[in-house]
DNA sequence: TCTGTTTATTGGTACGGACCTATGATTTGG
DNA sequence: CCAAATCATAGGTCCGTACCAATAAACAGA
């Protein structure tokens, strides 16, 4: 039944235990010791903590030394570390969000640019530009960069079937592992503001985002600028020590 | 001359590791495999490993199948998954900050707040309102909330010596270590105007930032309010898979 | 009754070995 | 000369074991 016989232990332990939790378990319940785990299902104590390690890195139990491991609130409804989607907070507020490709076009960057995305100023960028609306109400306006010679053969057609990043990871080999994200507040201008159909100098959120792979080359820059009246970005971390 | 003897072999190892690799070598420098370094320094490959996990996921390093470890682009100016601060960046862009403290008392909340830091309705709550500037120019207004009861014992006095982070992990055992924040722009109110000394109805940023320990209960709840037209709000984190 | 000690349990650290898989260089066969 | 097979090396997974350190309950002695 399952395609990925190669898929590691743990990682399969780790979708197990998950499901057993989310379903069966309350917070703050204790859960079986690492010993009793790994001797129940004939494996190691290793590859338990291994899995346990995950569940704890995304936020699902925490342990105690001495004590034992316990299930995490559940009030962790947007996963930890994930990217801002728009997509998915609509949903959760009960609206249809709609996303409309405004431009597509491959262009010289300025010197900025090149610099934000680690170009040369003779290396070309893709600009994409979106209006995202919820219940057809004008939201945020997206402007997303991305170096040419990471992503040679991207297609509207390709966007309009899977999202950025999926399209990124499965035809481009590229996954985001390091964001960069700057907020700050400003007045809309009129190009702007009539798209979202706010009054011109109505209060705005710009968000920009810099994207980098596991080597820690930028392989996107987006800049949002969002209603100020209507929207609220979100974002959720683990903080390390 | 190390104080603490009891620290584990792999903690020493990330810190000498860093130390070398942040003054000795350049980006996507190949470092020594596992095997090598375990050989040499006379420990196990899991201790190796375990140093240099740490290492990737603080974004100091990163690996690849097959080929090796490498050094990182050393353009991580701020740490990785850091709580904002503030102080930090000021003093990264040449200014001196300073902050005020214009308020400080205990309380009852109302529901929201209650509800924010988990608390009864008629369980305290401490307040604490500062105003920050950078060289001498008001930046934000700050108000953080903290649930009484974890810091029955807080002073203005330890407040004016040490961070509010530190005391809450030196003095009362409380560490962050998820963290959940929202950003949207709005239009000042007359109050804050006049303590930022902006006119009446200028863009601003909110950000709201609830935080909490291990056992996922919120130890912090902290609105700022900044200037749009003076201040950026920046945040890093990895991102997960 | 109370306090200090012991003990069992739990997660944390560390070892050494084995094998798998991805990668790249070397060798081999055509 | 080039493509396919081989090989060495790298990180990734997994095992069994041992001991350390924090916690809490059981126990012992005053």
């Amino acid at each position: 039944m399952n395609e990925n016989t190669t898929e590691p232990k743990y990682q399969k332990l780790v979708k197990q235990m998950k499901a057993y939790i989310q379903e069966n378990m309350k917070t703050n319940q204790k859960i079986l010791s690492e010993r009793e785990i790994a001797q129940r299902l004939s494996i190691s104590r290793y590859t338990v903590r291994k899995a346990l390690d995950e569940l704890e890195k995304k936020g699902y139990i925490y342990k105690v030394h001495g004590k034992g491991t316990f299930v995490s609130e559940k009030s962790v409804p947007t996963a930890l570390n994930e990217i801002y989607s728009f997509t998915e907070q609509m949903e959760q507020l009960g609206k249809k969000p709609k996303m409309e490709l405004l431009e597509f076009k491959v262009f010289i960057p300025n010197q900025e640019l090149a610099s934000k995305l680690h170009v040369a100023t003779q290396d070309k960028v893709i600009k994409l530009k979106y209006l995202r609306t919820a219940d057809d109400v004008p939201m945020m306006i997206e402007e997303t960069y991305l170096p040419y010679s990471k992503f040679p053969t991207l297609t509207v057609d390709a966007l309009s079937k899977n999202s950025l990043y999926s399209i990124m990871k499965t035809e481009f080999n590229q996954s985001i592992h390091v964001v960069s994200e700057s907020m700050r507040a400003s007045l809309i201008s009129s190009n702007e503001a009539k798209l979202l159909k706010v009054e011109d100098g109505s209060p705005c959120l710009n968000v920009r985002r810099t994207s980098f792979n596991k080597l820690n080359e930028p392989i996107e820059f987006t800049s949002c600028i969002a209603r100020g009246d209507q929207f609220v970005y979100n974002c959720k971390y683990i903080h390390q020590d």
